[in-house]
DNA sequence: TCATATT
């Protein structure tokens, strides 16, 4: 009886209107945030995303105005309009995931005839509330998709159409009813992007012979179906390929690359002279030597399996690093390639023109020859999960990286040459 | 060509 229309104050009424913020300096607490963020519009609370297990702050949060009208002050006062001292770059602040949707009662509608016009759309849907956007999709030709996206403006509303039309009504001269759900959200566009992305690229054949690029897009393991799996099948999603293990494949043995020994042993370390220090010479040989050097574990080496190329590649085509068997030193790398641990001022590096098939851990594997690697981090295409080619590499120690520099930047590796230099220091001066 | 992250 005492429930009526009282005010709501949970933070979270449908009203309420969530927006994420990046580049949040990590140290910074949520009253901080709260506060500076109540400078330009009303805000119940400030909620920092921190990480699961160690509950770090990750650099961002979220936020959370109790009307849109509120948000969007903050969003205008705050996107990309100031830096917070630590961060690398400005303030991100934007609707979090699935907010605007939410707010939009945004409803899909498919199965209509191609010869529908807006306003047929329009004189069907008013019947359930009123329409604040409509838009049929159209082709090149302005040919109809046979889909539109609408708007409602309530939430009431969309639900009421969404239940009478949906799999209900057809439309005059269409044999089958229309389809009307919730519109995906940005995320799931983006899901749905970075697939079909991700398939044309398996699809699309290389025929240049001499590089790894053309294995480019295949998983990692993954051995070019030489003796009978189909691969020819146009259309077939290659991610969803899984094969047996190598070692299991007639014809493995034979693909190890006795080149690449070969080149190791004549051509590395002799090659690399100029540039090394008697330090240099302490680190590659124990890698290099005895038995565990064969490529017992070829999966930690894509290039491997690439390296059926003929004799007269470059001679530095393979970097010392990834010929040792990596049993011991990536145990005690433990998460090297997983999270993004910093190394002390010095011992961080930038690399430019890795190889576009190289992921986390072969940058690791790449780099793992010269000290411990606390990290390794191969930067991708957040929509496609293509390499961008540049990614970090912390050691524990400057002396170690440089190293890394004096025997990596210049080395070939695929196509390019890698360019290896010290990462550059974001840090501003703290404030007292 | 220098760290974009959605409790």
């Amino acid at each position: 009886m005492a429930e009526g229309k009282r005010e709501r104050r949970e933070s979270s009424s449908e009203e309420s209107v969530k927006l994420f913020v990046g580049q949040v300096p990590k140290n910074m607490t949520e009253v901080q945030l709260l506060t500076m963020f109540r400078e330009f519009a009303l805000v119940d609370e400030v909620n920092i995303i921190k990480d699961k297990t160690t509950r770090a702050s990750r650099g961002c949060c979220f936020v959370i105005c109790p009307t849109r009208e509120e948000a969007d002050k903050a969003v205008n006062a705050c996107h990309n309009k100031k830096t917070l001292s630590g961060a690398s770059s400005p303030l991100q602040v934007k609707y979090a995931d699935g907010e605007l949707e939410r707010l939009e009662h945004k409803l899909f509608v498919g199965m209509l005839p191609k010869n529908v016009s807006e306003a047929e759309v329009s004189a069907l849907f008013s019947t359930y509330g009123t329409i604040k956007d409509l838009q049929i999709l159209r082709g090149s030709q302005q040919t109809s998709k046979g889909c539109a996206f609408l708007k409602y403006e309530t939430k009431e509303q969309a639900i009421a159409a969404l239940d009478a039309i949906n799999g209900k009504h057809k439309m005059e001269g269409s044999s089958v009813p229309l389809v009307v759900k919730w519109a995906d959200t940005e995320k799931e566009r983006q899901a749905r992007r970075a697939q079909k992305a991700q398939s044309q690229a398996s699809n699309v054949p290389n025929t240049d012979s001499q590089h790894p690029s053309l294995f480019g897009a295949l998983p990692l393991g993954y051995v070019p179906p030489y003796n009978g799996f189909g691969y020819q099948a146009p259309g077939y999603g290659l991610m969803q390929y899984r094969l047996p293990p190598m070692q299991n494949q007639p014809g493995f043995h034979s693909m190890i690359p006795t080149v690449n020994q070969g080149n190791a042993l004549r051509g590395i370390a002799p090659d690399l002279g100029p540039s090394m220090n008697p330090r240099n010479y302490a680190i590659p040989p124990a890698s290099y030597m005895g038995s565990t050097y064969h490529l017992q574990h070829p999966l930690a080496y894509p290039g491997g399996m690439f390296s059926h190329r003929p004799l007269s590649s470059s001679p530095r085509s393979v970097p010392p690093a990834v010929l040792s068997s990596n049993s011991a030193t990536s145990s005690s790398t433990g998460k090297g390639s997983g999270g993004q641990v910093e190394g002390p001022p010095g011992a961080n590096l930038f690399i430019y023109h890795i190889p576009q098939e190289y992921g986390d851990q072969e940058l690791s594997t790449a780099f793992q020859g010269f000290g411990r690697v606390l990290s390794a981090k191969v930067f991708v295409d957040k929509a496609t999960g293509v390499s961008k080619c540049f990614g970090f590499v912390s050691y524990d120690s400057p002396e170690d990286a440089q190293s890394a520099i004096s025997m990596m930047n210049g080395f070939q590796l695929g196509g390019k040459k890698l360019k290896v230099q010290l990462k550059r220091d974001n840090k501003q001066t703290k404030p007292c």
